[in-house]
Order: structure tokens, then sequence, then C-alpha cells
DNA sequence: AACTATTTATAAG
DNA sequence: TCTTATAAATAGT
């Protein structure tokens, strides 16, 4: 019976468990590209899958220790960013559609990031009053004109 | 010889191997869902692990099939954002840089604001209603809040 | 930058 | 929604 018993060699541990919290060093570096391409994937997928227009930005935090750090100008707070159609567009919507008039959607400060929907839809009725101010607003400023409201086309 | 036949009773098949290509329907709702949730984690942590600031939009898209699909407001082209510190915070970054590197490969070279805080101007009367409504609103939902994950350690 | 063992995300049910 | 099996992401090397 010449059964080999299988060295326990693993060539790596493999994934390990981490815990959520500030990295440093060179361990940051690489867990930063990895995940920011994990990220972008990630969001290119939901957008092909659900036909939904996606932007994200992410910016290297900008460090103090500039010599140590932004020797090849990495510590520098540069910007990464993904968005289908583009940012732009994206932005744009953000911007008009009024979605930050309520500065609190951080995921840290009062609420976590995956609450942030919920939290939007609390302030859906919010949102409502908003519109009308805003309905009020658009037409104070065009206010030299004078048809009906109706103009499809 | 009482080997017992192990019923091939899977409860579930578990996550299938998919392609990455338009859904509809029922299907597409929930995998929204569950993705934008976890891609707003994966921004949260990215965040937490890398110090970077990260800002995410979804929007899904304005069903034309209105009747179909809007029954509740569901193919609305509703707005989702995650941002660390905040969505502004960030767009307001990328608008600035943006602004020096490229002139204009939008479309929107005119509309789109140079500032966040230029265009929320416009609304600061509209802002305030919606403040007091805020405020009402965090009141109340301060009060079943229960701090979970995030900020471990 | 590549490799895997493992954790994590998630497609189906 | 909630579960569970499995695909996918990724920590450590």
């Amino acid at each position: 019976m010449d059964m080999v018993i299988p060295k326990k060699t693993k060539k790596t541990q493999g994934r390990q468990k981490i815990e959520v919290k500030q990295l440093d060093g060179t361990k940051r570096q690489v867990t930063f590209s990895k995940r920011r391409a994990g990220l972008f994937k990630k969001a290119s997928e939901l957008c092909v899958l659900c036909g939904a227009e996606v932007a994200v930005m992410v910016i290297t935090e900008k460090d103090k220790d500039k010599d140590k750090e932004n020797e090849k100008g990495k510590g520098k707070g540069k910007t990464y960013c993904f968005g289908h159609p583009d940012v732009d567009t994206v932005v744009n919507r953000y911007l008009s559609e009024n979605k930050n008039n309520y500065e609190d959607n951080s995921g840290f400060g009062d609420s976590l990031p995956v609450d942030v929907n919920e939290f939007n839809r609390q302030y859906a009725e919010a949102e409502k009053v908003l519109e009308k101010e805003k309905r009020h607003l658009a037409r104070s400023s065009r206010r030299r004109r004078k048809e009906e409201e109706v103009m499809v086309g």
C-alpha cells in the first residue's frame, strides 16, 4: 500500500479574511489597484446587465508625506474614472436631477453605504417638495415666457 | 453494504455562470438591486482600506414602456449614489480637473456646470425647504438606526 | 505581475 | 425577501 501521504504543501494560503480598515504602504497600493479594477468591472457589468448609467470616480488621497510617497507622483491625488455612457453624462444627470440636494449621503458619517438607497427612499417625500420648488424657480427664471406649460417635442 | 446513495437533492443549484448581457423583467430588477448594493459596498471598502475618495452614481434607465414598468415608479430613471466624504466633494474634484484637462468631449460643454456649488446656488431657496424636511426625516430615522458594520476597528 | 486557496458575491430557487 | 451552491474576487506569496 504505497499510499502517498499528500504533503500538506499549499503553495499559498489563499485569500485571507481581512478587517476592513485603513491599510498602509505597499499593501495599500496593491490592494488599491486590485480593488479599483474590481470596482470598475462591477460597475461595467451593472451597466450591461441592467441597462443602467453609471459613473465611478476614485481619487487617491493627497498624501502629506510628499517626499515619501510622491516620488513618482503616486500619492498625488490622482483621479480614476469609469463612466457609461460617459462620466459627464452621468454627472450632468446627477446635477440636474437634483439628487445632490441632501448633503449627507456619505457612507460614513451617518449611515451605511448599503443603506443609502434606503436613505434616499426616506427622502422621497422631501424631494417632492424640492421638485416643486425647482419648478417654481425655473418658472421665475424665465418669467418672460408666457406660453402654456405643455410643450411636447 | 449500506451505502446510502446520497440523493442528489440540492436545494438550489447555487450561483450559476452567466453571460454579461442585457437582462429583462424581474430578473433584471433583482439583479440590479443585488449588484447595486454590492457595488456600493465595494466602493465603501475601497475608501476605508485605501483612504480614497469615491463617488458612485447609478441611474436606472428611463423606461419608454411607462405603463408596463412604471407602475410603482420603477423605471423612472431613479438615481442612487454613494459618496465619501460625500458625492459633491468628489464630483467637484472631478469637474475642476476635467476642466483643465480637456475642453469638451461630452457634448454637454455648455450645460455642464463649472462647479457643483455654483449649480447649487441656484437652488438655495429650494434647499432651505428641503433642509427642513431633512431634519424631520433624520430625526425619525435616527430613532431606529442600529450601527452594525463599518467603522470596524 | 502571476498564482491559488480562500473569502465573498450572487444566480437560482 | 431568504437560502444555498457555486462563480468570482482577491489576500498573501
